[in-house]
RNA sequence: GUUUCCGUAGCUCAGUAGGAUAGAGCGACCGCCUCCUAAGCGGUAGGCCGUGGGUUCGACUCCCGCCGGGAACACCA
């Protein structure tokens, strides 16, 4: 049950009809109704709900903002039973006072619905990919992987809440020069690990990660792969290495709760031929030139800064070239729309890929990327310089350890995307207790002991007498309770898991409030089953909306 | 230099399809447990929303300039 969306449709309805009214009978004067808001304000004193459309009329109509709103209030229906008051307010608002005890057949339907409560069929099935993390498989999962794995999953489940067939998608960068040089610096540390001459590369992967699986490298095979060519050595080490280095991403996401449905290889797709297909596609539609030996993409003839190279001269693909394959693999895999979440370091990306797409002849629109913004890393009040190549970085293993991993998923999810944030390892260690993800379970685990409290109790809820729940408190939480299809729809709109968090921390504050000023368990059968009611009701949706961000609701705490 | 993100309370951050008196958490200060979990509740203090213009009934929100911080501008990915 979705009622605030409900309510909003009606007071559209009526005001419209209102304004045709008032056009049909001259009172008002204008040529077409402008797109007017229906919100829900700030400030209690301003209603349940508030309609802007006076003031966009104004100049239309060219009358005074209030005296608009006037007629309009004139024009509405006489009988509107669920409104006890319209108001015209400030610079000529029309505040919508909604009937308290509208809103009370939301905890029925809460109760009905449990788990399904707040989803809704808005997507339609649309079928959407989002493809997230793609973390480099040289190495182990650090702290921007970590934001990215709970923005992407939680955006994930939010989608699918809002009625989209959801696809989570990693992709392996298994080919090209990093996997080269990750293979060098393998069997530079195995010749070292077997007490044999080495040269570990220029810019190699100094991570300690890179011993350790050299070392389970030795473990499995021994030094069969001493005596051969270092050629055939190092494919070997690529092999192994990126195995174990994937089966240890696949653990960690699986620890940090990110089940993927696919796992993409970069690789296969130059197996496959579709990188040389895509290319040659490419070369037919005249969109590549060849210069320095190199064939090149016109990128300025499409919205791109500047031209690209898609095949070096030494004849090997780009990463660009794979990439453009890869997503034209994903639409014609049938996707409706395609979600990336990228590093802002990869913002230069976005123009050309979406405008490879256009020229392949693909709604650029129907791929959107999410920036999301690099986290800096604050110990001991200094900044820690991450690096992969330099093996200097936090790994998401050791974040959930220190932090935990419901601290450390509400926390990401939290913050927009595109805020850049500075995590302070120190002071997230020190607050853990005080971290806002605990406020929100503490009442989740409140509920649970106040309804095992009152257990034995049967309750009908079609018996229960919600209109005795009419204390200030009872009446906010309703009403912040009825808000969830709405916040999960707007939310999944505008790909912006961090409102969730927030909703979470409302929900709990008002339910904080409710539990101080109104005993549960009290003499009144009546009013007691009418406030379990309420709890239970309140446990669900805080439940529910945990379960987005990808976070436990403990029973206990 | 070009592109892009950010600049809001002491700190970390919300709020932007333009709305009324700008919010939360933490921190600070003052109160509240013979009573369902005080990991809680109530209250107080704290702001020229970086800055200067513009657009209009109205700008934290949109446009332009400037200042400050991050990121990207490879035949790397």
């Amino acid at each position: 049950m979705n009622r605030i969306q409900e309510i909003k449709d009606r007071i559209r309805g009526e005001v419209i009809q209102a304004l045709e009214k008032a056009k049909a009978t001259d009172a008002l004067t204008f040529e077409t109704i402008p797109a007017f808001a229906i919100e829900v304000p700030r400030d209690k004193n301003h209603g349940d709900f508030a309609v802007n459309v006076a003031m966009l009329l104004a100049k239309q109509a060219g009358r005074p903002t209030r005296e608009i709103a006037q007629t309009v209030q004139k024009n509405l229906e006489e009988e509107l039973p669920w409104l006890t008051k319209l108001e015209i307010a400030g610079p000529g608002f029309l505040n919508f006072f909604v009937e308290p005890s509208y809103f009370h057949p939301v905890l029925t339907a809460i109760l009905a619905e449990d788990q399904a409560y707040g989803r809704s069929l808005n997507g339609a099935g649309q079928k959407v990919q989002i493809e997230f993390v793609s973390a480099n498989p040289t190495g182990l999962l650090h702290m921007g992987n970590a934001r990215g794995a709970a923005l992407g999953d939680s955006l994930g489940n939010l989608m699918a809440a809002a009625g989209y067939k959801v696809s989570r998608e990693y992709y392996i960068n298994d080919a090209g020069n990093q996997v080269e040089n990750f293979g060098k610096s393998l069997e530079a540390r195995y010749l070292e690990q077997l007490g044999q001459p080495f040269e570990f590369p220029e810019d190699g992967y100094h991570g300690e990660d890179i011993v350790d699986t050299v070392k389970n490298i030795i473990a499995a095979e021994g030094d069969r792969f001493l005596h051969m060519e270092s050629a055939l050595r190092r494919e070997f080490m690529i092999q192994l290495g990126l195995k174990e280095k994937l089966a240890n991403i696949r653990k960690t996401l699986g620890e940090f709760g990110v089940q993927y449905d696919v796992w993409f290889s970069e690789q296969s797709l130059h197996d496959s031929g579709e990188v040389l297909e895509t290319i040659n596609d490419m070369k037919e539609k005249d969109l590549l030139f060849e210069q320095d030996g190199a064939l090149w993409l016109r990128g300025t003839a499409f919205g791109g800064e500047k031209d690209e190279v898609m095949v070096r001269a030494n004849g090997v693909p780009t990463y660009f070239a794979g990439d453009i394959a890869y997503h034209r693999n994903k639409f014609r895999r049938g996707f409706d729309l395609l979600i990336n979440i990228w590093g802002a370091d990869h913002h230069g990306h976005v123009a050309r890929m979406k405008g490879a797409m256009g020229a392949l002849g693909y709604d650029p629109d129907h791929l959107q990327v999410i920036l999301m913004q690099l986290v800096r890393l604050l110990k001991g009040g200094d900044i820690v310089k991450m690096s992969k190549r330099s093996g200097e970085y936090v790994t998401l293993t050791e974040l959930m350890e220190e932090v935990g991993r419901d601290a450390a998923r509400f926390f990401f999810v939290m913050r927009s995307a595109d805020s850049q944030m500075d995590f302070d390892l120190d002071l997230a260690k020190s607050q853990s207790a005080d971290n806002p993800v605990y406020y929100v379970q503490y009442a989740h685990a409140r509920i649970h002991s106040l309804l095992k409290m009152a257990a034995g109790e049967v309750i009908d809820p079609d018996k229960v007498r919600l209109e005795l729940l009419q204390e200030p408190a009872e009446i906010a939480l309703i009403r912040k309770l009825a808000e969830l299809p709405e916040e999960i729809l707007q939310a999944a709109q505008a790909m912006e898991p961090h409102r969730m968090p927030r909703y979470a921390m409302e929900l709990a504050a008002q339910f904080h409030s409710f539990y101080t000023d109104c005993r549960c368990l009290v003499e009144d059968d009546e009013l007691r089953k009418a406030r379990l009611l309420l709890s239970d009701a309140t446990r669900i949706t805080l439940r529910n909306v945990l379960s987005l961000i990808g976070v436990s609701a403990p029973e206990r705490m």
